[in-house]
DNA sequence: CCTTTCTGTCGAAGCGGTTCGACGATGAAG
DNA sequence: CTTCATCGTCGAACCGCTTCGACAGAAAGG
């Protein structure tokens, strides 16, 4: 393994000027710039990551929290897991991803072993016990999901609350006058997953407004209790014309279920929904639905939080930025 | 941010009497053991992680490479990214990933500047462009799935040929005689992904041996595409009693698809496939499947990793394992 | 009672880089 | 022909930790 030193050597110059070289901190002549570049290569020259990191104190490096949860769906995390990735790449910096079960342990291990410049936490709820450990981190942390304190954290969240009041219109605007609302399961609510009542408020605020009726269920997270729940929803509420399914492991098998039951969309039933382009492709869903851009979000939160870590003073006050809501129109309402 | 030197001063003891207590590798004294902790806790002490691993040349981190092809169906992804998470995690590994769409070079990036002490390449093909660099880095490399040239790498997947031959053998054993077979997509093959003809070659084989008929079809990634492949297989052999389905992405959406066509599993068609349970839950499948195990895979590349880590030469020969299929009958087939 | 062997601790070197201050050589300005 | 920047390079210090060899002092052995 060749070190800074062996070029130096090779190339009959200081560690040094080697250094220079390579970050072009300081001006070197074009001769020597050459003998450098000839050694670098016939040593198959790389510069030690930790050797670097150890010295510039910055490992180029940022933290991705991740949180499993036992019964939770998963697939729509590997859009936010991809896109902070892609999002890292184009600005330099390698993705530690951890998935520990303890989230704050997890923090508080990374940034305080300085591993990482800066952390990202997915999946983020109202009194998520990885918030603590990151405000108190040296590292600056961004979050996508929204917190009941977001003091001294950037937080990038789609606009939940635009988004069912959107989803609403549209259907009023169709003439519906009584819609069924799928929230996400009960325990996210419990769990403090705040897009859950962000959503269902101001749907129902919304409703309210037009004096139409509105009648939120909680989702199930797993096949075969899925089912179970939305026949008995449907059974429920026979006289609801349209239906609003804010929860992913609901809308992906809503299809099958509808079907089974000879539900016909949207002759018998309007249905719109909440979820990405790529969601929706992989499942086969036709359903008219907000864009819950887990790219975007992913995106913007390691730009914000490439920002700070690059400039921690100056990047300006701490941002709380709400994604508008953009529908796309498949045609599952009418 | 308090050093192993200002730990050292606090305690009046020096340096490396710290470290001796930390890592346990010289006997200490009770008393001075004492007062470590106590100025440990005092200053809320962490070890560098990167000081850490120039001084040790180990980062305690392995890379997991991820390819995510444009055009490809990812959520099962999602299951070996996770579990090649956890096993490391028990191990003392965190876990560096990185989804470069210039795999090779990934490699050769995160190795050569010794980043990581391991690497796991995931989703291998034949030809994989990421295996060159890996044998040839200084660090260990855990392969899931089968390249060209298995050698100086340890390579898992699960065994596909006798998963063919378990899936043929249920059918037969069922009465079945001619069956159609979904392969993955046609551009899988072209990439060079290995599963794909060792599953199909073995269940041809397998069904030639029984002098029964198969019909391979290549599937589609994506909807709509796979709607209308599946319709024009099924019109095409209107014969066909049971089809085995080898794709993802087709077996995600053939609830729909045939419950459209009004065909009923398995009254009219019986239906076996090959993905795990979790793939199976999430997906509302209710098909008999081979499981894919990718928990099992990520762990058993982890652990053969970390094992070379620990002790490069003596680790024995390289390894290719393919792990035993199991069949879960799910009752989609008569 | 004098070696010999442990025990517990220390100092220094080293891991592989970066960066600061210094310094000789040039070239421009006075 | 000086004086002063500027340019290109070097040496040394430092980042924070581990580890090797050395060395007192205590315990064990003859």
């Amino acid at each position: 393994m060749a070190t800074i030193g062996d070029v130096a050597r090779v190339a009959g110059v200081s560690r040094s000027t080697v250094s220079y070289a390579l970050s072009g901190k300081r001006s070197i002549s074009g001769d020597t710039q050459r003998r450098i570049q000839a050694a670098i290569a016939e040593l198959g020259f790389t510069v030690n990551a930790g050797a670097r990191a150890l010295a510039t104190a910055q490992t180029m490096t940022i933290g991705l929290l991740s949180q499993f949860h036992q019964d939770e769906f998963a697939p729509a995390m590997l859009q936010y897991i991809r896109s902070v990735c892609d999002a890292g790449r184009e600005l330099g910096y390698d993705v530690l991803l951890v998935t520990d079960g303890d989230g704050a342990g997890a923090v508080k291990r990374i940034t305080s072993s300085n591993q990482v410049d800066g952390v990202v936490l997915l999946d983020v709820t109202h009194a998520d016990p990885r918030v603590a450990p990151m405000r108190a981190a040296r590292q600056p942390g961004a979050l996508i999901g929204l917190p009941g304190d977001t003091k001294g954290l950037d937080v990038f969240d789609l606009d939940f609350g635009e988004s069912a009041r959107m989803l609403v219109d549209h259907l009023y605007g169709l003439g519906h006058r009584e819609i069924i609302l799928i929230s996400p399961p009960e325990h996210v609510f419990e769990r403090g997953g705040a897009y859950g009542w962000r959503f269902r408020d101001a749907a129902i605020e919304r409703a309210g407004r037009y004096g139409i009726r509105i009648h939120p269920h909680f989702g199930e997270s797993q096949q075969p209790a899925i089912g179970v729940n939305v026949n008995a929803i449907l059974d429920a509420r026979k006289s609801a014309t349209a239906m609003i399914v804010h929860n992913d492991a609901t809308v992906a098998a809503l299809p099958v279920v509808l079907q089974a039951r000879g539900v016909r969309v949207p002759d018998d039933l309007s249905v719109a929904s909440l979820y990405s382009r790529d969601f929706g492709r992989i499942f086969s869903l036709p359903y008219t639905a907000v864009e819950s851009s887990p790219d975007k979000l992913g995106r913007l939160a390691v730009q914000q939080l490439v920002r700070r870590i690059l400039d921690p003073d100056q990047a300006g006050p701490t941002v709380v930025k709400f994604i508008a809501p953009e529908l796309m129109d498949r045609g599952s309402t009418t």
